[in-house]
DNA sequence: GAGCCTAATTACCAAAAGAAACCATCGAGG
DNA sequence: CCTCGATGGTTTCTTTTGGTAATTAGGCTC
């Protein structure tokens, strides 16, 4: 079971990782932790995101079994999607992330500018 | 409304989870929570990183003031990168996800592959 | 003085993200 | 009737990013 480090590349713990670093992945799932959601409603929540990076991101968040997908034959077709159970446990994961950008974000932001002031004058 | 929902595009939380969904960082960082550690060191560890990539990620890791370099003027001109107290916050919380990883793989690895069979037959 | 090791950049090409248009269906309203 | 708007997507095109490989620069070794 040690398959352990994700620094050589055929790690399957490798992929995962390369899954999650998706911003967008990232925020649906932060959003649909919430509830059950409709596709036009979440590409509003989302502010930014496309139709087509939103359905991308939705078809292989399903793929892996982290969102239930959920059409209904209603009058224009509408499509529900919801978390599941093990996307609940990555969402919650992820949230600590959130966390350390809200607390983070201005020492970032201060670091950044530093670095950039620094950067112009020093050249 | 200063801080609050990384949803809109203009929270500068958004901005920092952008930063953050960038395996390569995640994978650097990772290691360098180990202890300072040397370029080229550093890109054999991690594998499948491109010289360029290393390079710009650690730049950009410097800007965020996550980690810090220091060129030694020796023989080839070594230069070493040490992660910061700020970085190893991060570290910390980017460490529950290489966790989370270890420990869901193999199920998601399960539910691609049905999501896969599936969407050939049923399609 | 050619070759090598260091860290990093550059040029070039492939892949992915982003913007915006299009598709199909149906009800409402002019 | 015919267009409009809303539904969830897909397609097309452009821009941005990532990856590969070659190059740079300095000094040490052979």
């Amino acid at each position: 079971m040690n398959i352990a480090n994700p620094y050589s590349s055929n790690c399957p713990t490798r992929k995962v990782l390369d899954r999650v670093a998706d911003k967008w992945a990232v925020l649906v799932l932060g959003l649909l932790i919430e509830g059950p959601i409709r596709f036009n409603r979440l590409r509003r929540a989302v502010e930014g995101i496309s139709q087509k990076m939103l359905s991308q991101t939705l078809k292989s968040l399903e793929r892996d079994g982290l969102v239930s997908r959920k059409a209904f034959a209603t009058v224009p077709v509408t499509v529900e999607y919801a978390i599941t159970p093990l996307g609940q446990t990555l969402a919650t994961t992820l949230d600590a992330l959130r966390v350390w950008a809200e607390t983070h974000m201005e020492e970032v932001t201060a670091n950044q500018q530093r670095y950039d002031a620094g950067a112009k004058s020093g050249a």
